[in-house]
DNA sequence: TAAAACCTTGGAGTGCACTCCAGGCAAGCG
DNA sequence: CGCTTGCCTGGAGTGCACTCCAAGGTTTTA
């Protein structure tokens, strides 16, 4: 059965192909060794975007099937499920390589990881207070344009 | 008296640099008329973007000095306000100049921009959500260095 | 067993949002 | 008056995060 088929399969017999964002985990199996092909259906990235991040250190190697096939564990899921969450904060790749190094280097990074991860946690309240903030003068506007639609606008663009 | 004079004597009368994010709208005046640099002290971003936005059309046409020299009035720093909040939702700029070509257009385009904003506070209440989700994950990580911090990791990179 | 689908690599290309540069005009201070 | 600082333009360059390509080996299905 090809992946092709695999996804085919479980999106038709969901009852609501939407219930689940296009492309993302349901990671079904019991087993831990996946294609990069089922890789890209459990996390919705490229299987370019997946070569790079190891290529740039972003991922540890990759175990091989003995034709050289990549075969990622359930581990690996895991990894690139907090790198998919890290990078929606905007953290950049660099600084993600940069946690990877930390948790290959061994225990004694336990205090910078913490650090790195601290300060990324203050990034995400604040980012988080900025759009609270952004909703703010969007409902105002949306209040205006819903309601008092007819009013003159007074936005800049002439 | 030169606009770095302005900005450092500014600084120095302030009783703390941070109170004030660097680079970011005091606004001081009761005026109505800015230069670029000005403008680039109140909003944080450089002449350069400043120049590009009017190139692409996100901004309208500014107003120019009678050598040509672009003076901001009141209502372009409102406009950069907000493109400033839609540009940290993650909106691309070619959206918001979209969004500028609807507001030049006139009033009869009141239903898209309405729509667009709807779109984008849709976008904003998912972000914050996402957002949540991974500073629970981060939470639990920090946990992890900071109670615990003995255990073996059981991080992906070996 | 043959075709179709899938996987491999290094390196080049893309799109976005700036960012900078060269060369020159303008304005204000001493 | 000259010097410093600021502003102008079109176009080229940068950095990030992918994204794609060519050329070939592998695995699965019919």
């Amino acid at each position: 059965m090809t992946v092709m088929e695999t996804l085919t399969e479980a999106a038709d017999n969901g009852t609501d192909i939407c219930s689940v964002p296009p492309g993302r985990h349901p990671r079904p199996d019991g087993q831990d060794s996946y294609t990069i092909s089922e890789v890209v259906a459990f996390t919705g990235l490229t299987a370019h975007t997946l070569r790079w991040y190891e290529r740039i250190g972003l991922m540890p190697h990759v175990d091989r099937s003995h034709t050289g096939q990549r075969r990622y564990c359930n581990a690996d899921l895991d990894w690139l499920d907090l790198v998919g969450k890290l990078r929606l904060t905007g953290m950049p790749v660099a600084d993600m390589v940069r946690y990877a190094e930390l948790v290959r280097a061994g225990d004694h990074t336990y205090g910078e990881r913490y650090e790195l991860l601290e300060a990324t946690r203050r990034d995400v309240l604040a980012r988080i207070a900025e759009l609270r903030d952004t909703l703010a003068v969007l409902d105002r506007k949306i209040d205006f344009y819903g309601d008092a639609g007819r009013a003159l606008a007074s936005e800049r663009p002439r």
